[in-house]
DNA sequence: TATTGTTATACTCTATAACTATA
DNA sequence: TATAGTTATAGAGTATAACAATA
């Protein structure tokens, strides 16, 4: 017998009144079914965020893909040389700026972002289960809201 | 000019669509207001968490803390001798398995974890600024229904 | 034999300073 | 003078293996 025995459970009713312990644990879910729903492609969530990006605007740069997604500059360097050797990106040549490169999806890479994005539905479907489409629909709103209040 | 130039926005609509983008700009904008809320009391968020299910749960045990906060046991170690070089927190011998200590707020800490609480409510009220009473209710129980789908 | 707490350690993520080439 | 990309590096966060003491 313990002071805490698992018969009874922990009092964690003042943190579950935080918005920020409910955020964190949410996203630990959310991210725990991308990770396994996403091993098949080997793409971490940055490394999927920076190719659907890349992919919905051809010719983006890395300043563009950092502010977007809240990465810092030295941090995408690496991330993008990856990318690059496993062939499903290249850099070319900025039309107008020499000192920036344009990020494309390597041709042969086009599908395996395609189904990427479709799996990345399904990893959604599964974290979000338990709601109704009504409840799916409130949730992504009111999260925009919380990270993105002035565009509402 | 660039090929994207600022005028031009980035085209985020796919990933704005997924659940898991939406969730990470959520809580990095949560936590970001934590950060500052906090930095008065010098209280990191996982620092504020274990701090409160302690005075939630006076003689919890550091297994109890590892489960409920998703903690490894052995970065726990290195939290709790800060917590108690820094007297906010002690380990009582555990009254019946000689194993594990007991955890308590120290003395002289509780009004430190009463502020911290109360300041930590005020971070949630300016992260939730743009919504209505109704509106972070929903919210609320929509996280917990993600990541805690059977207990509602 | 299993569990609590611990040490050591490694790997990932994130952050800062400074450099180059160009704007 | 400022900006895009890069390098090097440091710090924080997270992970596994292995151990001593106890259950």
């Amino acid at each position: 017998m313990a002071a805490k025995p698992d018969g009874r459970p922990v009092d964690t009713s003042v943190l579950e009144g935080l918005l920020g312990y409910n955020a964190r644990r949410a996203s630990l879910a959310v991210i725990g079914h991308f990770l396994q729903d996403m091993a098949a492609f080997e793409l971490r969530p940055v490394e999927f965020s920076v190719l659907t990006l890349i992919a919905s605007n051809p010719g983006i740069t890395a300043r563009q893909l950092c502010q977007q997604l809240d990465v810092l500059p030295p941090n995408l360097v690496g991330l993008l040389n990856t990318l690059e050797q496993r062939a499903l990106i290249r850099r070319e040549p900025h039309p107008t700026d020499k000192r920036a490169s344009a990020l494309h999806v390597a041709d042969g890479a086009q599908t395996l972002v395609q189904r990427a994005q479709a799996q990345a539905l399904k990893s959604d479907e599964t974290a979000l289960a338990h709601l109704s489409a009504d409840e799916r629909a409130t949730l992504m709103a009111l999260l925009k809201k919380v990270y993105a209040p002035q565009q509402l």
